[in-house]
DNA sequence: CTATAATATCAACCGTTGTTGATATATAGA
DNA sequence: TCTATATATCAACAACGGTTGATATTATAG
């Protein structure tokens, strides 16, 4: 699955939480998250990931192929090994992204909404949203 | 699934990747992140929610119980109507430990670990990381 | 050229989950 | 009590994904 991390930019607009969620998917797993953790801190070879975190080759192997496809990490080969390591602006994008979704008050109350007014369709958070 | 949102916050000693992706797994669907940003605006009753969003009482009802069990949402009665509202400092927490991972300088660089060192055990970030 | 190490890919299994439709429960009103 | 509305739960299905083992590919060394 290819994500673009560039429209998480234009999450303001608040259309891409289709986008926002299956980069959430990939982040959706502790073995993904002590890779992540892991490349933060040092660019590393894949073997060097199966040693440090003790699973196997191919789960690896994996686990950074959906990254990179996610555009969290990239790769670089050096004679037989192949160097990982964070992408940074997409990390910063990405907190940008879900810091603005968690942050309680980052969008205002909805229009035509109080007490006594349930069911009132909102046109513009209908559907696409 | 009960996920101890509690424990984010002690997510600088890196212990709880596990809890942190369980959360994440909450978040990973879009139609949930649909709800949570409405939620964030607004209390609102679940057929409210359905109206907004266009879906099923049973879709919704199941995301609103999985956002609950997760401890991002809460609920109150209100005679035929429950209303969900969001848990705004549990947002908060997750913001700040999303922030802390997604953080390139959060964490300092692996020690015993350069050119040359290649595959060189840290005991620390083994197995339970 | 052969052997070996590092990495990627493929196949298969199985548990999880998003979705839908049907049913159950609860509350209000007549 | 009977009906209607709101919500939760259950059953079933299909799709997805994490894991493992086997195989393929690439690069180095001898």
């Amino acid at each position: 699955m290819v994500v673009a991390l560039d429209r998480l930019t234009s999450y303001r607009e608040g259309t891409d939480l289709e986008g926002l969620s299956q980069i959430l998917r990939i982040l959706a797993d502790s073995n993904r998250l002590r890779i992540l953790r892991l490349l933060t801190r040092q660019e590393m070879c894949v073997c060097d990931v199966m040693d440090h975190l003790g699973l196997g080759q191919s789960l690896v192997s994996h686990h950074l192929g959906m990254l990179k496809r996610a555009g969290l990490v990239q790769d670089r080969r050096e004679a037989q090994w192949v160097y990982y390591s964070v992408v940074s602006e997409k990390l910063d994008e990405l907190r940008q992204a879900l810091g603005f979704l968690l942050d309680t008050d980052a969008l205002p109350p909805l229009a035509r909404y109080g007490a006594g007014i349930r069911c009132a369709p909102i046109p513009e958070d209908r559907g696409v949203a």
